[in-house]
DNA sequence: TACATACTGAACCTCATGGTTCAGTATACG
DNA sequence: CGTATACTGAACCATGAGGTTCAGTATGTA
């Protein structure tokens, strides 16, 4: 209701969170593979490799069209720009907090006349 | 040992999959809030609630403090960075790659004459 | 002291994930 | 034709996710 790309971002950020389907992505980033290969290069079975492509064609960051009896694997029309909105606007939202906070951190530094602990950034 | 940051990113990407803790972090970057004002904004059970504080907790994007009988979640320390990283890398390669095939879609369009502009998005 | 509030932890439920094996099916090749 | 290759699907397994209830514990408050 609130949000309506939900389904997206759910789906790919889910597809992210897994360091192999990470590979794959940069791995087909660089060339195109067909299963078997993508299988080899992360030591896995054909069907444990399928579902990750899978789960990466359902997020819409691979796709895939079998010639013959070869499937070939690429990378998919979505670039992650909803991923990539949602984070700069979190970042953003943080931020504005964030200046808010740095004058109280500055008042504080000010008082304690900070030991050079926390040298920031 | 190839990666470093593969368990920072699996942790952040898995925490951001799901819509309840998107929103948690949205309102934690309006507001610091407790497990009851969370968990009745979101309609769900306490223990539901801290539930997600902890995955978010985990993935080092909310710290939280109990003071008397109350815990108290904020945004955490982590921004996010990594994660906006992975993605600008992936993108890059995206981009490398499209760039190549640029070149044999202008020469597709040349060969065929497209029939005016396109208006497109 | 008594009671309400705020959280915590264990236990449970259901369903999804990440992986496997095994038995196909479809296609290429000699 | 026969055989190897490449994938597919079903079934299974262990673990974890997302949620609940219920029974505490600790802390405010009247």
């Amino acid at each position: 209701m609130v949000q309506y790309t939900n389904t997206h971002l759910d789906a790919s950020f889910a597809a992210l969170s897994d360091v192999t389907r990470r590979g794959v992505l940069e791995q087909l980033g660089r060339a195109e593979a067909s299963i078997t290969d993508l299988a080899a290069k992360f030591n896995m079975t054909l069907t444990g490799m399928k579902k990750h492509v899978g789960v990466l064609e359902h997020a819409g960051l691979v796709t895939t069209e079998k010639i013959g009896r070869v499937r070939t694997c690429k990378i998919g029309p979505r670039r992650l720009e909803e991923e990539m909105a949602w984070i700069e606007k979190y970042r953003q939202l943080w931020a504005a907090r964030f200046d808010e906070l740095d004058k109280v951190v500055e008042e504080l530094k000010r008082k304690e006349k900070v030991d050079g602990r926390k040298k920031r950034k």
